[in-house]
DNA sequence: CCTTCCATGAAGCGAGTGCTACACTAGCGC
DNA sequence: GCGCTAGTGTAGCACTCGCTTCATGGAAGG
């Protein structure tokens, strides 16, 4: 009775809200997640994002998700090419986030793992989800290397850092990405020796 | 009238106020900010936070510069060694990571920053003093290289990246960190040729 | 026409926030 | 003793938060 199958309309119009939601995250960040502020931005009222999402956690989590779907989808795209070493990973990755597209995702995603960090819920259990995907797909990317193994994280770490570092103080660190970038190829180039 | 000078006992009282708040933080964290709650865990009320401090904004910004004061004690340790190349710089800033006792500075650091990425005042203006301590001080630790100066900014991302994702993660940078500082002193090592 | 049920608006609840107004005590100078 | 002021407890304000209750409109089905 209560299933969605019983009532298409009202997943239909949850989904247009999610999509909806999800659009107006990337454009303004997480900061505009209260109830009511987002629902007067989507045109609705809180009491109808209850009523559709049952409750803010499943509608953050499902916005979320919704964003991450949006991102693979984008990040397919860089896919295509071969396995690269580490150091010239971070330099894509790293001007990747500097596209006007991409980089919207990179400060959701960042602010995500801050609100972690600090306990706040359904945050943490997202984050970690998506820690495990990026570490996963990080992996796929990487020239396998029988010495040196590198660790996904570490180019995580590096991504998450910068992004965050910039979003704090803008500016900050438009040397220290391509200085990281050239650094960790040069440790390519000693990889193998 | 109502300067300091004039009520030295009130001042001493702020002081002993905001140095138990800072351990209180250092222990527990930022998310015990909230002025009731520190209140109480202060063994006092929040009415009296206020009247010793003002407003919780300036409460917040004396507690972390007093814990800012107390990190630079213990650093200080640190810096009587000489300047050393970025790789080295690393692995000792990562490996003081896991002191026990600098341990909480980093965590709470890297909250502020995480705060002010996500725009809360007044951690946002806390974030830009500190980022710009903290490149001064990483800037001083470095040997020059004329070749390619590497930019504190670098470094820090390096260590708030880390620091972020094993708070975010608990255990998912483990391999990360010494691998990083491993990768940046191979650099090093090509810096000059 | 009448019922039934989905969708929605209006109002409100209870808890939380930073902060304030008021009353009171205790100690000090006159 | 009197007045003054610093310190503090109590209560409360105005607000936001996630969420609920009530009432209603309106369309579908008998």
């Amino acid at each position: 009775m209560s299933d969605d199958s019983a009532t298409p309309d009202r997943a239909g119009r949850r989904d247009v809200l999610a999509e909806a939601a999800a659009e107006l995250v990337l454009r303004e960040g997480l900061g505009t997640m209260g109830l009511r502020g987002l629902a007067r931005r989507l045109g609705t009222s809180d009491r109808m994002l209850i009523y559709y999402f049952g409750s803010k956690d499943t509608l953050v989590t499902g916005v979320l998700a919704r964003i991450g779907e949006k991102l693979s989808v984008l990040l397919q795209a860089y896919s295509v090419g071969p396995p690269v070493s580490p150091g010239a990973f971070l330099g894509q990755v790293l001007a990747l986030g500097r596209d006007p597209v991409v980089m919207p995702f990179m400060r959701v995603w960042t602010d995500v793992i801050a609100r972690a960090a600090a306990g706040e819920a359904p945050y943490d259990m997202v984050a970690k989800k998506v820690v495990a995907d990026w570490t996963a797909w990080i992996g796929t990317r990487l020239i396998p290397d029988p010495d040196r193994p590198c660790p996904p994280a570490a180019l995580l770490s590096i991504v998450e850092g910068v992004t965050l570092l910039e979003m704090a103080c803008p500016g900050s660190t438009t040397e220290a990405g391509p200085w990281l970038a050239e650094a960790l190829m040069r440790a390519d180039g000693r990889a193998a020796g």
